[in-house]
DNA sequence: ACCTGAACACCGTTCAAGT
DNA sequence: ACCTGAACACCGTTCAAGT
């Protein structure tokens, strides 16, 4: 039986959640799949792609229309703390193919308050706060893991805190200054 | 007369601002030099520490405590704007040494009116934001410069407000929770 | 249609050996 | 002390050839 798209994207998926984005590379893929590098490229055009697809299946945890900017915020959160480096890979896809993360274009509409322009803006800002903070704790846990850092107890509660703290101030000030 | 480890900032620097990110590799360098690859390593442990004397250039054209955060976010982001991919690269460097990257330390002291903690995490919020921002910015014009995607006239002017809406934004709300 | 084998043009890094 | 030459262990991608 061949090889399908779904199983090379389940395969990446895996990769990343082993090696994390560092060790994710197509040949990586094609040897956990069992099969030469040059296979994948029957499946998929490109390294690019394929992350873009990763990067899709992540966010299908995440935000979902119809609750308020604060909700959207954590549950993006929780979506991309799931995998390994979740955040560096939507940053990735959001700068080469931004289209392709519709997850991410219902949050304007979240910004109910605002006028449609001031909406847009406000979920960029949300948007590049949240996947920076991750950003930022993903990262930490790969210095961790390579234990070239020390891991620290409490840092998760008090991320935890501080990303609250974070989403309060910017959605307070959204919504105040974009009426 | 024998390389400096300034020199071979300056010929990294420069090829950054030539190349990009992407285009950066420890060899370019090299060649840009006139050297062999090996000959860096006499002067620079690693690539990763050579971005960091990188980043920490492209930082001191930027903010400067005794201003305010609005001021702060600006001064930072034209400091990230002056170089190919400069908001990459000090995110990449905050990823995996960010205790070098002095300047950046100064910001939580411009939160005077909150408490430390929250003058820290109100910090991390302006600096994520800005990070975004910028690196959304530099994306779009590394995808322009390579043709993938279309100029639009009218860009540059459309994201000064969007920065200036979100900056507004972001320190108003801090202000206002925080205290 | 789907995959292999093998190559192309790169990487970062190390290290003996030269000067 | 400083650099070269050459290698090691990787990359993403392409493509003729096989089945």
């Amino acid at each position: 039986m061949s090889l399908s798209r779904a199983q090379v994207v389940d395969a990446a998926y895996a990769v990343l959640g082993e090696q994390g984005l560092a060790g994710t590379s197509m040949r990586r893929v094609a040897t956990e799949l069992g099969v030469q590098p040059g296979a994948l490229y029957y499946h998929v055009p490109s390294k690019q792609d394929l992350l873009t697809e990763v990067a899709v299946r992540i966010l299908a945890a995440g935000p979902v229309s119809g609750v308020d900017p604060r909700q959207a915020a954590h549950d993006l959160r929780a979506a991309l703390l799931r995998v390994r480096d979740g955040a560096e890979v939507v940053s990735f896809v959001r700068a080469f193919r931004p289209e392709a993360l519709e997850p991410l274009h219902a949050l304007p509409g979240l910004f109910g308050g605002l006028p449609p322009g001031r909406a847009q803006w406000a979920a960029r800002t949300l948007v590049h706060y949240v996947l920076g903070f991750v950003a930022e704790e993903q990262n930490r846990d790969e210095l961790v893991r390579s234990t070239i850092v020390a891991d620290e107890p409490m840092r998760a509660t008090e991320s935890e805190e501080a990303f609250r703290f974070g989403v309060d101030a910017i959605v307070e000030g959204l919504t105040v200054l974009g009426a």
